[in-house]
DNA sequence: CGCGGATCGTTACACTGTAACAGGCAGGGC
DNA sequence: GCCCTGCCTGTTACAGTGTAACGATCCGCG
């Protein structure tokens, strides 16, 4: 569908949080503490398609985290991902970009309650996650007006993330 | 997928717009201005998809309209509808719901370049479109602090609208 | 008339998501 | 221990969403 990669899928760490093996482990960690709490079970599976969603540095389709869970002679069904996938976003492990059909790991300790805003960038395919206590308040008061009862909140920017304005700068 | 229907699929004008025929006329004289305008061209495939969502009081996929678009051997293929579509979404005169796959009219005359808030009802399937400019300042100062390049924005609350709040106290 | 551009019809295909049913596995009560 | 129950997973099948590619048609323009 795209082929992206022009900052490079992996590495650049625009902001605060830094991707890869570290965030791994704490979502992994954060996902066994929950569990635990609530009594839910932590299957592999789910463990494993939260492993292969915060590894990759932007979002990664059902299918895409199928088939990086298969391996020769075992084969993982996207099904089964999507049920995996359906306790991951329950639970505020990882997020659904509406606008790809695609997960991205959560990036904050934010309870399932909260809401965030997402940057995806065109140029590298990465999505930077963020929370604004300011939007917040302002979509409280709009909803407050219209006098409807949120239940939950997609908010997705589409544009150009810094490093990728930078690259361009550079190369013209 | 779903049924729907709470609240009724057309006739509840909750606000300020009204749905059916006077807000397809206005909509498809304003595609004839922009056309006339732009030197584009609104053919019949266009005009006609575009009254099929006008009339809708909820969004609708592109295969509905292909279906609504089709009649006994003349069969309107749903890629032609997705192209009016595209058509259409690129000049504002209708929007896609990124989370349900759907598209409604745009029910403000704002240029392209205004983003709006959907108010998506979970009971009646109906989608207020309105627009706070105190939800666009928010969101593009903490944009500018991203340094992130905003091209398209989405915005969807998921919840129960006033109406449908309304019916099912009286029910309780 | 010939040409170029845009639109549309058609086919084929890839991707996304869910329903339904069967097997497996762990825990609880007897 | 044994069965029963509930949850998770595997498998198949299918519905829904979206795009690529090619050809035909239409229309304005030189």
């Amino acid at each position: 569908m795209d082929e992206h990669g022009t900052c490079g899928p992996h590495g650049h760490a625009h902001g605060q949080e830094a991707h890869g093996p570290a965030r791994t482990a704490d979502l992994v960690a954060r996902a066994e503490r929950l569990a635990q709490d609530l009594g839910l079970q932590f299957t592999t599976l789910r463990r494993r398609t939260l492993e292969v969603v915060a590894e990759e540095g932007r979002p990664l389709g059902a299918y895409d985290i199928a088939e990086r869970l298969s391996a020769p002679g075992k084969r993982v069904a996207a099904v089964s991902v999507y049920r995996a996938l359906d306790f991951l976003t329950e639970h505020g492990l990882v997020h659904r970009i509406a606008s790809r059909n695609a997960f991205v790991p959560c990036e904050h300790g934010h309870g399932a309650g909260e809401s965030a805003v997402f940057l995806i960038c065109r140029s590298c395919g990465s999505v930077d996650e963020t929370i604004s206590a300011e939007i917040e308040r302002s979509l409280d008061r709009t909803l407050a007006q219209a006098g409807f009862k949120p239940a939950s909140r997609i908010v997705e920017i589409e544009g150009e993330c810094g490093a990728c304005q930078g690259q361009r700068d550079i190369r013209l």
